[in-house]
DNA sequence: AGCACGCCGACT
DNA sequence: GTCGGCGTGCTC
């Protein structure tokens, strides 16, 4: 008889045993690495099999009669390897999940395999020849192959050419036989990226996009275990990909928070990748123009070697970047300067483009009374509400509840009510009224119901179709628009009022990316940023193009304020519908762990005692987003020097205290957004 | 996570 | 007398 381990998707951290399908029923042979159909309780479900054994383990608790057999076996062939085992077992304990979870969130979903998903197009285009390297990307490639170290960076301001870099790099080990991973960020899969992969090595890119179905996915994970697909070009969850002979990881735009997951398991990529990396001995080469504060400060530490393309390669300086700011300018109650204003004009009368940049929705165009300063928020969050002239609603960005707008304030009763703040479709509107020759095209979340929408809109922008482009976000990364001369970030603050020790150094990396959008084939790109505060580090320094001073300040601060890279930080999240109830066990949980810091700093182990002793609880406190669809939230937050301990103090409040589950408990090590 | 079991309030 | 709330506990 065949006892197999097996993991299910369920937060629960342990395997359970089932039995092979009897002789004679015709299904495929059990194996580890393959997916079982099976009855678990009185529900089915896929499960996935870790270990096999010819006796029942003796550490099942269920007497041997009682276990059930398989109901099949959903695989022909192993979808992970022991390797791929390996690594969920270390994320569910790095990230705190159960193994089956891990395993989930690493392979396909899909039942059956359906071909020409993975990239019906890719014959269409050619082969293309390498692009001659400049003397510093040549130099690039050769100390990345050269180096032993496993963590490189390359290091460079758009257009200094990071991708041809990083293709030479990927050929070189192609041809030792070794496959390679492309990570990118997913607004980047669109085909600007993958097409210069594609064309440079063909049939063996498999491209791993979210708009592939299960079974496509599943019939591209196929590939890449046979070895059809030697490059795999993806975004976060392509770093688990099946690849033989892995010979590199590369993380584009290392600095991109789509990176580090919001679901369950909270993985970051590049942690991922890291690990993948260290334990195979092999390069993990990550490029930004503007890396993560983590980055910089462990490349200036020596645990990554950086490689720095200073040129660009279309030549020209990167363009020059004017700060506007608006608190001494007259905008007339619009959102457009009279300078941009002038600017746009200028632009479009000589048949250049115009991206105005928006850097995010909700918080914008929110519903105030002028009389007693009265703002609307959602019922069930606690975020402004955003209001949607094309539908005429104040809507929900979190929930999406949505209502009416009122005609007079709701509290006070005043009739003197406005909207305050921009929204890409209030910067539509005035842009239209100003320049109503000019062909304007809006891309944002709302604007992008139709699949593909996207691509079209970018590529009709491309082609000159439209003259000015108006987007959040997606537009800052990874474009390139011949035509384009002129970028104009409408509002440069609404970043920094996030309550996140983040903030600066995100609108820090979105002034930089937005600013490299322009000029990149001009020399006489322009930039121009609006800020009520100018005078911010982050923004100043964006402005100037002065990377250096912005990380070293960027350092000080988070030196002084003891945050990462100086520290390491695991949050917890409590939420429950009722306040009452996330708030008591937030405590509960802050009491739990200040009891387990005291037991562990006086344990006999030195080891142990010091691992423990600058363990901090920050909180427990309301979430800045203190409710989201019907849920209140409190968070804790705990710091120390190492990851570990505070890894084993969730860990225990996970597994040893089920009591205080009344509330539900999201734990996320290494957060990113703390809201 | 589901889904059952189980023990206390407002209804035909 | 029942229907149904969601607290607790289990799933090989």
């Amino acid at each position: 008889m065949l006892y197999l381990d097996i993991v299910l998707n369920v937060p629960v951290n342990q395997s359970f045993s089932y039995t092979d399908i009897p002789e004679g029923k015709n299904t495929y042979a059990a194996e580890i690495g393959k997916r079982a159909e099976i009855r678990f309780g009185n529900r089915k479900t896929t499960g996935y099999i870790v270990g096999t054994h010819t006796k029942l383990p003796l550490s099942c608790p269920v007497p041997a009669g009682q276990i059930k057999p398989v109901l099949r076996i959903l695989d022909k062939e192993p979808l992970f390897s022991r390797e791929l085992l390996s690594l969920a077992v270390w994320i569910s304990k790095f990230y705190l999940c159960s193994v089956g979870e891990a395993i989930a969130a690493m392979i396909p979903s899909g039942r059956r395999e359906t071909n020409a998903g993975g990239f019906s197009f890719s014959a269409e285009i050619p082969e293309k020849e390498p692009l001659e390297l400049s003397k510093e990307q040549q130099q690039a490639v050769k100390d990345i192959s050269e180096s032993k170290n496993v963590m490189q960076y390359v290091y460079g301001m758009t257009g200094s050419g990071k991708t041809e870099v990083f293709l030479q790099t990927a050929e070189n080990l192609l041809k030792q036989g070794k496959g390679v991973i492309y990570l990118v960020p997913e607004i980047s899969l669109t085909r600007q990226v993958t097409e210069s992969v594609i064309s440079r090595f063909g049939q063996t890119v498999a491209v791993l996009h979210s708009g592939l179905t299960p079974s496509q996915r599943l019939s591209e994970w196929n590939r890449i275990i046979h070895r059809e697909a030697r490059v795999i070009v993806g975004a976060r969850s392509a770093v688990f990909a099946p690849v033989p002979d892995l010979g590199m990881i590369i993380i584009d735009e290392e600095h991109d928070g789509s990176y580090k997951s919001g679901t369950t398991p909270r993985y970051h990529a590049r942690q991922v990748a890291m690990y993948r990396c260290a334990k195979l001995g092999i390069p993990l080469v990550m490029g930004s123009a503007t890396p993560s504060v983590e980055a910089w400060y462990q490349m200036k530490t020596g645990k990554i070697v950086p490689h720095l393309l200073t040129r660009r390669l279309a030549g020209g300086s990167l363009p020059e970047i004017t700060c506007i700011d608006l608190t001494k300018t007259n905008t007339k109650g619009g959102c457009l300067s009279q300078e941009l204003e002038d600017q746009i004009h200028n632009t479009i009368s000589r048949r250049k483009q115009v991206i105005l940049f928006l850097n995010r929705r909700g918080f914008n165009h929110f519903f105030r009374c002028n009389t007693c300063g009265f703002e609307l928020t959602c019922k069930n969050c606690s975020v402004p509400l955003t209001y949607h002239k094309s539908e005429n609603r104040l809507r929900c960005h979190y929930c999406g509840w949505s209502m009416e707008p009122p005609h007079a304030c709701p509290k006070c009763g005043s009739v003197d009510i406005g909207y305050s703040g921009f929204g890409t479709e209030f910067v539509e509107a005035e842009v239209k009224a100003k320049f109503p020759a000019a062909r304007v095209v809006r891309i944002d979340t709302d604007s992008l119901t139709a699949k593909g929408e996207l691509q079209k809109k970018l590529d009709a922008f491309k082609k000159g179709d439209y003259d000015i482009l108006l987007g959040t976000q997606m537009v800052a990364k990874g474009l390139n628009f011949p035509k384009l001369q002129l970028v104009g970030v409408v509002l440069a603050d609404t970043g920094l009022h996030m309550p996140d020790f983040r903030a600066s150094e995100r609108t820090f990396s979105l002034i930089t990316q937005v600013a490299g959008r322009a000029g990149r084939f001009f020399p006489d790109g322009k930039v121009f940023v609006q800020s009520y505060n100018p005078s911010r580090d982050a923004i100043v320094y964006a402005c100037s193009g002065n990377s250096e001073s912005f990380y070293e300040k960027e350092l000080k601060t988070r030196r002084l304020l003891n945050f990462p890279p100086f520290s390491r930080l695991v949050r917890l999240v409590f939420r429950s519908p009722s306040a009452q109830t996330a708030a008591s066990a937030a405590e509960e949980a802050a009491g739990i762990f200040s009891a387990s810091i005291r037991e562990n700093s006086e344990a006999k182990d030195f080891a142990v005692q010091k691992l423990f002793s600058d363990v901090e609880i920050l909180g427990p406190s309301e979430c800045p987003l203190a409710k989201i669809a019907m849920n209140y939230r409190y968070q804790i937050l705990l710091r120390a020097q190492k990851i570990r301990p505070l890894q084993m103090l969730a860990g225990h409040l996970l597994y040893d205290y089920k009591q205080i589950q009344n509330a539900y408990i999201e734990i996320d090590v290494d957060p990113v957004n703390l809201l």
